[in-house]
DNA sequence: TGCAGCCGAATGAACATTCAATAGACAGAA
DNA sequence: TTCTGTCTATTGAATGTTCATTCGGCTGCA
């Protein structure tokens, strides 16, 4: 993983903060500009197109929550253990970088998104399968194929986040126990 | 409720489908005007603006969500039945109305979402949390906030659609029972 | 005759992208 | 050390395109 040059990296955080702001469109290339403290032909330096922009950010930001996975699947802790670890890992990378969980949501829902049809090669996404898979081949979740208990995994800690983040409802330090504990209190053999 | 003009609901119809097909930005008027078979100028005879126009597709389309919820809470079933009812209308109605979703979450998280911060005083989310409310009190349900259990069961209903919507993933009979089962072993008091 | 509904070419603003010019970094030659 | 040439990085004004919106005029109905 080469290291990204100083101004390629202002541009991505620059452009996260805008998508999360503006959106999408509402977001031009002369605000990414002047935001990220360079010029606007420098973005066209180091990115063909605003197209290229946004799909190199999306593979940028995939790589870290990667990351997120992979530390918490591969303990030797209960598989419990890894659950709810895995939760709050996740929980915790996304309560910390709402940005990047507001321009995956867009992005997801987007004609950027090239990758709709490919959910089953996205690293990401197999190896949280890949847990789940796990989990039941283990005897401790029902038997629910994996690829579906994941995406309802995930998208339960998104809507905790969105939640949160919002600042429409706080959660109460009590609340954020319950939340996984329900998906594992759905999810776990009865 | 006055009946909508012809036009107008074509214009709604084209609207819905364009940002489903390329998002807000990808959905310029005159394509809209195209698609709904009639002048750019027509458009401006029904709405003020683009601005407007995205507004009121949404309030027109939360009032059919409305519909949904209305029509299973108000029975007299008892309290599991109603849930599952729940689960099953918005799923159907997400279902055969993929470009209500896709517009719905791309309208959530964007800018043109103004009603961010009032989430008590959404009237599908009333309702919603009303219907939890319920199934606390009358102790069917966990003791937790039923702005969190709505809101992680109405983003549950909404992955499952997305999954079974994209076709990266069929699911089969059986699993269209367990998921809202996974939910429901999840919320229900143990 | 008047008027509402509708049309679509014309307008101007916003935007993505280009490019000619400048600055700096570095290597080799004198 | 200094000079020279060749890179790459950077700039921001200029360009051409796309788009939201406007408006003068047409149509058919009362």
């Amino acid at each position: 993983m080469e290291p990204i040059a100083d101004k390629k990296k202002a541009i991505f955080e620059s452009t996260l903060e805008l998508v999360k702001e503006k959106g999408f469109h509402g977001t031009p290339m002369s605000l990414v500009a002047k935001r990220a403290g360079v010029a606007a032909g420098t973005i066209y330096h180091y990115f063909e197109s605003k197209e290229e922009l946004i799909q190199e950010l999306y593979q940028y930001i995939k790589r870290q929550v990667i990351e997120v996975v992979q530390r918490e699947d591969a303990t030797d802790k209960p598989y419990r253990q890894c659950f709810f670890n895995l939760w709050y890992g996740l929980y915790h990378y996304y309560r910390h970088n709402a940005n990047v969980l507001m321009f995956f949501e867009q992005f997801v829902t987007s004609p950027y998104n090239i990758y709709k049809d490919e959910l089953g090669k996205d690293e990401f996404f197999r190896l949280l399968f890949g847990f789940f898979e796990r989990g039941i081949a283990e005897g401790h979740l029902k038997q629910v194929s994996p690829k579906i208990m994941g995406t309802l995994a995930h998208s339960n800690v998104i809507a905790t986040v969105k939640i949160q983040a919002s600042g429409r409802l706080d959660l109460q330090e009590g609340d954020l126990e319950e939340i996984p504990r329900i998906l594992w209190d759905g999810m776990r053999k009865q």
